[in-house]
DNA sequence: GTGAAAGCGCTAACAC
DNA sequence: GTGTTAGCGCTTTCAC
């Protein structure tokens, strides 16, 4: 079956060796014009294409970088890996799609998958029930470059593309203290991922600047990343049995913000409450009710993550230097409130 | 950099050879339950893991499917993919994912970047632009396993998997039909799409049990797959001039489903039309205006579509018997009306 | 400017 | 039961 054309043929074709055909392919300085230009056309005719696997095993190179993402029906994620294989495409790497859904077991065995040699360098985004980094720091001593994007964590040294999100969390919440509201919830993601530490030092940053004490009760967080219904719907619940009760809420994660509107359009005790999420749906025009939100820019984040990720892979001399590149978001404020 | 163990390296540790410890691994039955052990425990404790691009060039195999999609950001995508890597994985198989944007050009590109020997097998659902299909048909002669699913194409004899569009269209149809609706538009999706001509069918067959004769002015194409708000408008707009007015609309793509609902919900011209579009939107029901939709198993046919191919990749013999599998669809009918 | 030969890591005849 | 050898397709010294 599908037998591909390979170096060999076109030298016995040609008459020449495997090596010249081989430099001639790479555009070699060391071989003739004529024989070039023969070898190149003969190649095209054939449709020849070079075996990448014979190629890495040569050149200790897979030419692909994996990605680990919890979802790819995430619309943040999905627009990530647009950007990352926007970038990824131009510079001649494959991408590698793997989804942790969130959990810690499926997030090792993927790395482990990807990391053995079958790729150049990984892209990451933490599981929302991952704690234990030792499977990230290992595969990271041993030289595997990666880049954390969105969900990073401090225990690796490398470079992290991120919202901003503390500053984010901080204008928005500002905004709703602006707008009069003083009993400001917060819902967060895991409270171990970055994404919640920084949305929530933004959301109490606001408070304090306003004279306001972050109370305890009025922050709620989603072990689960909000994949359910039920973790989502106990939440809000623990939110909203605040005293004196919330009127506005800052909720820090796309899928939290889906699942709560789905949760308050159905909720026995009717509330008045104003939310701002963050959310990169693309249809979050068309919900009812409708949200405030705050829209990272998801496509960038992935672009430059995976620009980082190949400028390490081909970098010649170790790197030492790394930042944390913060991209910012969109606030998009919208002035009604929710009833339901 | 990530200098990974060799077969090479355990072989020099417990001196004996390559082929051995190599046999030991793979757990043959011709070397000595001793040195197995011996082998798989040194193994352990180094770490080891086989190099898949060795073990490739060497079994003419990758282990990996390549996925040709419209776009991951696509809900029916998004959903097949997961049941793709679902089956894949268990079945130790990578999944590399691709997204035509719906534009030729990059469908072949991807094709061809996937179908050189990087991949065993590929798993295509059509791009809304192709109209060509020699860059699918070469590859097929070449031997390339492959299976569509979703946006099947007659010129490939291989298997497919799609959600059973004739039925699905009719019955849609014919509730609106059974609701007294008697001016049903039909938007669809590229006209020479699998899924538009099915649909379009049952679309036809429902008006026609009805005696009624399916009015070419009712029927709308998106070529470019609903992809931008100015496409789908100019469809609805052309649907809305007709005489008697449409009082329903069926609209044949997910995409084009969400473009149309945002298209209505800002249209000039108020009217009152039914719809009922095929959706896999994970938030279709926080839509507003709701519509009734279609929603197709896009995992199980995910699913479906990679065990086809795994088992044509594995397959010893040739196969010569394909059938393509109809997955059920679920329809959802809202008692109301949409007015924009 | 071109060719011969070795080797990337692994597997599979073919010895013994 | 184990070792030797050759080779998958490609690149890259090293000769000439």
């Amino acid at each position: 079956m599908f037998q591909a054309a390979t170096i060999k043929h076109i030298a016995q074709a040609l008459s020449v060796s495997p090596s010249t055909v081989s430099r001639a392919l790479r555009d070699s300085h060391e071989v003739s014009i004529d024989t070039k230009k023969l070898v190149l056309e003969y190649a095209k005719k054939i449709n020849y294409r070079s075996n990448p696997n014979a190629q890495s095993l040569k050149s200790r190179r897979s030419n692909a970088i994996g990605v680990l993402v919890a979802d790819v029906a995430n619309s943040f994620f999905s627009q990530a890996i647009n950007g990352i294989e926007s970038v990824a495409y131009d510079k001649g790497y494959h991408v590698i799609i793997t989804q942790s859904h969130d959990r810690y077991d499926r997030e090792v065995i993927n790395m482990e998958h990807l990391a053995n040699r079958s790729v150049d360098g990984l892209l990451i985004s933490m599981s929302s029930q991952t704690t234990d980094y030792n499977h990230v720091t290992n595969l990271h001593q041993k030289g595997l470059p990666m880049v954390f994007f969105d969900r990073i964590i401090d225990e690796v040294d490398t470079f992290k593309v991120t919202t901003d999100n503390v500053q984010s969390a901080f204008e928005a919440t500002s905004l709703l203290l602006e707008k009069g509201f003083r009993q400001i919830g917060f819902l967060g993601n895991a409270p171990q991922l970055s994404i919640t530490i920084d949305r929530l030092k933004g959301y109490g940053d606001a408070l304090k600047r306003y004279g306001l004490d972050p109370h305890p009760g009025l922050v709620s967080y989603c072990y689960e990343g909000g994949r359910n219904y039920d973790e989502v719907k106990m939440a809000i619940t623990a939110l909203f049995s605040s005293e004196p009760p919330i009127d506005a809420l800052l909720i820090g994660s796309d899928q939290i913000s889906t699942e709560a509107v789905r949760v308050l359009t159905t909720f026995d005790n009717p509330r008045k409450v104003t939310i701002i999420g963050f959310s990169n749906s693309e249809v979050i025009d068309l919900w009812s009710p409708r949200i405030s939100y705050i829209r990272q820019n998801a496509v960038e984040m992935g672009k430059i993550a995976a620009q980082k990720l190949i400028a390490l892979i081909e970098s010649k001399y170790p790197v030492h230097e790394f930042e944390t590149t913060l991209v910012s978001s969109e606030l998009h404020f919208l002035n009604e409130n929710i009833k339901e």
